[in-house]
DNA sequence: ACAAAATATTGACCAGTGTCAATATAATCG
DNA sequence: CGATTATATTGACACTGGTCAATATTTTGT
């Protein structure tokens, strides 16, 4: 609690509702699975193209272990960014537009609404 | 590299071009200060007032120790979202409309444009 | 069934991070 | 100067996270 009498413009803040747990535990993870240099990367390879890629094509354009390629795209998964399904052997990743939308609402978000 | 005939509507990727490393590493470091659900409502916090706050105000609004916030007001001026500035006793914190612009147009960069 | 290929999981290692208590620094007041 | 107040820094701790080698799983081709 501030004792002295305040400078000019500091004081009587207008209170903020913090965010609903859940809401704040997703905007998290999301943040945290762009928060690594190679993600973003990723993601921005299958964001750019025209269809759906399979995990072998992006392994093929990193210089990582195919292990490493393969936890990134979980966790990209996880946050809701992409969506992946199998096709024989190969496991197709698109982007999840309802991902990526939350990223789009981000300054709204931020500015309370 | 793949070795078996591929399935529909995989193979071929468009090479993307990663981004700048200083670019990168710019751009994780708002992610990782965002990634973090204190610091978050932080700056939602700071970004809500009219005006500039100062940090005794940040600390009187959360259940954590002095040094705590103190520390990641420091994670969000280094990411660029916060600016700061001492007046007589206390540090006066404020958004910095730069680092805000950075989200805005992360929907954008995405997409690559 | 067996071998090969694409992907996923496990375990380990090291670097990084959120938190607090203790302490240091900076600024003000008397 | 000495006491007080607001903030920052340091050190320690537990925990998380990126990476790879090794291994497991799933699917296909023969």
């Amino acid at each position: 609690m501030a004792k002295r009498s305040r400078p000019q413009g500091c004081c009587a803040i207008k209170v903020v509702k913090p965010l609903p747990r859940a809401r704040s535990r997703r905007l998290a993870d999301i943040f945290k699975a762009l928060a690594d240099p190679t993600r973003l990367d990723i993601l921005r390879v299958i964001v750019t193209q025209s269809g759906p890629v399979c995990a072998c094509d992006i392994v093929e354009q990193f210089d990582l272990s195919q292990p490493t390629i393969s936890h990134h795209l979980k966790v990209l998964r996880d946050a809701g960014l992409l969506s992946s399904r199998r096709s024989g052997l190969w496991s197709i990743y698109e982007p999840d537009p309802e991902g990526l939308e939350q990223l789009a609402d981000l300054p709204a978000l931020i500015a309370g609404r």
